[in-house]
RNA sequence: GCGAGAGUGGCGGAACUGGCAGACGCACUAGACUUAGGAUCUAGCGGGCAACCGUGGGGGUUCGAGUCCCCCCUCUCGCACCA
């Protein structure tokens, strides 16, 4: 919090009492790190549970935002721990990428000095946290003993036929000399960093085949029940398989033939132009000496435009005719090839066949240019139209001119058009996908060299396994000048082909960093192993994961990435299963609201400071406070008044370094206890939702660990001594089911069994706000029965004892304290997780609700053995009841036993 | 446009296979203890004087609907000239 002078102090007079202290968190984690109460393979005959959440880019310091995550994680981690588990949780570093390069550039601090030194800050605030991780199985995928692992993997892909080297555009900021991925380009085409216009360039780049495993991928899905609906629909949007036939059309007066893809081919005897993507390799010698001046500059525009403005649906169609003319394959029509951006090379064939009367796209086209629009597609018993129609018609239906398929419904005649087409080799059924082929080098630095020779006569060859790893070398300069920083190290560059021992150059170039972290959960299970990438034992302990918790971000590269890379191992022979996660969590953000204070002026109005006139747009001012307020409102911010002086407040926003409203994990924790911070998040909403996070939030946080520490902590001694010399299952019994027990012992024990029941089924749920109430319920609970005792009874005692250990997941420090304050030995995660009983929670009469026509008219309290012709007369004896029926026969009586009756008149 | 999800008090959110709407918390109100309260404790807290009305709107199924079915509205996220 921001304001935080002298709330620490203790209750006033005749309120003292316990209260949660953050500084014995210290002591725990410590204690924790000391005993690996939290490494895997400490109970190695119990079952396994391998929980992880993504691996970061280490940022250096983390504020609580980039805590919610890691919190859920070890929350769950202590959980299975509590329930007698061997837990992998493990964590490391994505630390290959541009920032360190970038920081490298301005300020000459090495890649690796610089990322290093973040990741000591990272992780001392996830160890400031009390995130508790098996540390001993950390990986940083820039160090060689992984990065060498990447590149085995690399070269086992170029074994399997799945890493080729081809030639692909990309987008070249000719300013910074450097490669730029296309999200780094705006909708302007310019270069995010230089603002430079991109040029398109040609350059010799390795692919993954990924397309290879686009079925798999697809289909496999189906099998991931315990994934999001929203991240799977995510992965077959990008995937995008498209179910269609090829047909080719011959080029009139020429040998060519011209490919193209449709998913409707049964709208065939409707196609009245082609249309060729620019770059489209028959462009060059299809096109009409008359009409070449135009299509040359068509296509030199188009090379201009970045992808994102291309794609922009709502840009009017532009194109170019090439003059020539193609062969319908089924009417021997000749219709004009034309050339237009809105086809796409990289998709299908990079060719369409144009149906301006079914296809919206060609349809547009079609009018703007004046082309033929005619309909092959009609309604049932209705008659070929006479003139163009005013829009295109996606929809099925009976065919019209279109031969002898005329009268035919339209999805059959398609079938037949391809049956014919195959026939005489012009055409065949086709599956299309969007997803394209992984393209992995990058002209940069700070990443994985990928491991492949050049030989002087342009062939390439892997480097030796035993070769590796291939390290990256230190360099003095790592600004790239058209090429990777790396070409310039000619100690790096010359080789020996491992074959002849002739020289060869090495690849220049290092690998895409979701390359590295596409299989980094696969190493934990064996993160120190020199001699393989793992041994087949440690890799079927482990794997696969089975909760993996992470950004939403990630929904598809990287999570698509880490599922072609375990299958292609699986394949191998390497994993034991073709999916990575079985269960995937996808959390929601931390967001807090922005303040800035504003200036009141002499006269009473409001003035704006610079850093808000400028982020916002708002007027500076001075003006009066209803107009002040109008000009935040427009922007969605508001006009607050705390303290005396006026506040701007923004709507929540995602905590950020950039927006300046993360609170840092370090000093948070220190001032308020890792507790209280898990508290807050957790207990704000549903985990997969955004929370905002306000001082009041903390301060219920808080609220609940005092009452916590005052109910049980002024017992302490007496709740020990009750629970001295029992075993565990001793001391468990005290509230057994069993046990004879007066009140409030008795709906002590009926409360706490509830509680038991209710955060075990949450916290397995992901409800840990649902979880966390049931504890403060049980709390509230608890202390009523307390109070009505004049000393602490056995019972108490045994609440008590679960207690902590329910709380245990969520408030670990403060557990792990209560454990010993009762005489609690050793860890509470060793103490094992609390049963319930069904038995115990059957109270021995409850209240039953009596309803007329539907509506509540009355609770009565019943016996719990009462059977429904009981609970019937009890219901018509009711005043109340009889008040509201008077004379009106009753036609019918529902009766749900433990729940209610219902009258009907 | 396509796909996924969501609309419940002043606010965050609960509500298992249809069965007491609003658990738990925040804010707020009153009181207690206090030199003090931004501490703590106790009580209250959907709307309405009431009958009653209330889960985005309208229909329906049912003894009974936040929950199931149909239509509509709004919002969030993702994709979007993918042939």
């Amino acid at each position: 919090m921001t304001d935080g002078a002298g709330r620490r102090e203790d209750g006033g007079p005749g309120h003292g009492g316990p209260r949660f202290d953050p500084a014995i968190e210290p002591r725990w984690r410590e204690y924790w790190a000391r005993e690996r109460i939290f490494e895997a393979g400490r109970r190695p005959n119990a079952p396994r549970r391998y929980i992880l959440e993504m691996f970061p880019y280490p940022s250096g310091d983390l504020h609580i935002g980039h805590g919610k995550n890691y919190f859920i994680g070890d929350s769950l981690t202590r959980y299975w721990v509590l329930r007698g588990f061997d837990v992998l949780h493990p964590f490391g570093w994505d630390a290959f990428g541009l920032p360190a390069e970038n920081a490298a550039i301005k300020t000459g601090v090495p890649p690796r000095t610089w990322t290093m030194r973040n990741i000591a800050e990272s992780r001392r605030s996830l160890e400031a946290a009390g995130i508790m991780y098996d540390w001993s199985r950390e990986v940083t995928t820039c160090e060689p003993d992984y990065y060498r692992w990447t590149q085995w993997l690399f070269l086992l892909l170029y074994r399997r036929g799945l890493a080729y080297r081809a030639r692909a555009t990309v987008n070249w900021d000719p300013v910074d000399q450097t490669v730029l991925a296309n999200e780094q380009v705006d909708a302007s085409g310019r270069s995010w960093r230089s603002g430079a216009i991109v040029e398109k360039r040609e350059l010799d780049q390795w692919f993954f085949r990924i397309t290879a495993y686009a079925d798999r991928l697809l289909s496999d899905l189906d099998e991931l029940e315990a994934w999001p609906e929203k991240v799977k629909a995510m992965q077959r949007n990008w995937i995008g398989r498209s179910e269609g036939a090829e047909v080719e059309f011959q080029v009139e007066g020429r040998d060519e033939r011209i490919t193209v893809f449709t998913t409707r081919p049964d709208t065939l005897f409707g196609a009245t132009f082609l249309v060729l993507a620019p770059e489209h390799p028959l462009v060059a010698s299809l096109v009409a000496p008359e009409a070449r001046a135009k299509v040359e500059e068509y296509v030199a525009q188009a090379r201009r435009r970045s992808e994102i403005d291309r794609q922009a649906t709502d840009r009017e169609k532009t194109g170019v005719a090439i003059g020539a003319r193609a062969v319908n394959p089924v009417n021997g029509e000749a219709v004009p090839i034309w050339i237009a951006d809105y086809v796409l090379m990289g998709y299908g064939s990079g060719a369409i066949m144009a149906v301006p009367a079914h296809d919206e796209r060609d349809f547009a086209f079609a009018r703007a240019f004046g082309l033929p629009i005619r309909t092959v597609i009609v309604p049932e018993g209705a008659p070929a139209p006479a003139g163009e129609p005013s829009e295109a018609s996606p929809d099925d239906g009976f065919m019209v001119a279109s031969g002898d398929l005329d009268g035919r419904p339209n999805r059959e005649a398609g079938r037949a058009i391809v049956a014919r087409l195959e026939e005489r080799g012009l055409g065949r059924p086709k599956v299309t996908f969007r997803l394209r082929d992984w393209l992995v080098s990058r002209q940069r630095y700070w990443g994985t060299p990928i491991p492949m020779l050049h030989r002087a006569d342009g062939t390439v060859v892997p480097v030796a396994e035993a070769d590796l790893p291939v390290r990256l070398p230190e360099i003095d300069d790592y600004l790239p000048r058209g090429r990777s920083p790396l070409a310039s190290s000619e100690s790096f560059v010359a080789a020996r082909d491992p074959e002849t021992g002739e020289p060869v150059r090495r690849d220049t170039d290092t690998m895409d960093t979701f390359v590295d972290s596409s299989w980094y959960f696969l190493r934990y299970a064996d993160a120190r192993n020199e001699r393989e990438i793992w041994s087949p034992e440690a890799i079927r302990r482990w794997m696969p994961v089975d909760q993996y918790i992470g950004g939403v971000e990630h929904a598809i590269l990287h999570l698509l990435y880490s599922r072609f890379v375990t299958k292609v191992l699986f394949d191998e022979g390497l994993v034991p299963d073709d999916e990575p996660f079985r269960q995937l969590f996808t959390q929601g953000m931390v967001q807090r609201r922005v303040t800035t204070p504003l200036e009141r002026a002499a006269d009473g109005r409001l003035a704006a400071p610079p850093e808000l006139v400028k982020s916002i747009g708002v007027p500076e001012g001075p003006l009066p406070d209803a107009e002040m307020r109008a000009a935040l409102r427009e922007r969605s911010w508001d006009l607050v008044e705390r303290g005396g002086q006026a506040l701007a407040q923004s709507g929540p926003v995602t905590m950020s370094k950039s927006a300046g409203n993360g609170v840092p994990m370090g000093p948070f924790v220190r001032e308020h206890g890792s507790d209280v911070a898990r508290i807050t998040i957790l207990f704000a909403g549903p985990p997969e939702s955004n929370m905002e996070w306000t001082d009041e939030a903390v301060g219920g946080a808080e609220r609940f660990l005092n009452r916590v520490a005052a109910l049980f902590g002024r017992d302490r001694e007496a709740i020990a001594s009750a629970l001295r010399g029992l075993s565990t299952a001793e001391r468990d019994a005290l509230v057994a089911a069993s046990a004879a027990l007066d009140e409030p012992d008795r709906s002590l024990r009926r409360r706490v069994h509830a509680a038991v029941r209710k955060v075990t089924a949450d916290t397995e749920a992901f409800g840990f706000n649902t979880a966390i109430a049931g504890l403060m319920e049980l709390l509230n609970e608890t202390q009523r029965c307390r109070s009505a005792m004049a000393s602490p009874s056995r019972a108490y005692a045994g609440v008590a004892w679960i207690f902590c250990r329910l709380l245990a997941p969520f408030a670990p420090h403060f557990a792990e304290e209560m454990h010993r304050w009762f005489g609690g030995e050793g860890s509470v995660y060793d103490a094992g997780w609390p049963s319930w009983e069904e038995a115990a929670l059957a109270e021995d009469s409850f209240e039953i609700v009596v309803q007329v026509n539907g509506k509540v008219r009355d609770r009565l309290t019943v016996p719990r053995a009462a059977g429904e012709d009981e609970l019937r007369a009890a219901a018509l004896g009711s005043d109340k009841v009889r008040e509201i029926v008077g004379d009106s026969p009753v036609k019918k009586v529902v009766v749900v036993p433990g729940r209610l009756v219902n009258l009907v008149l």
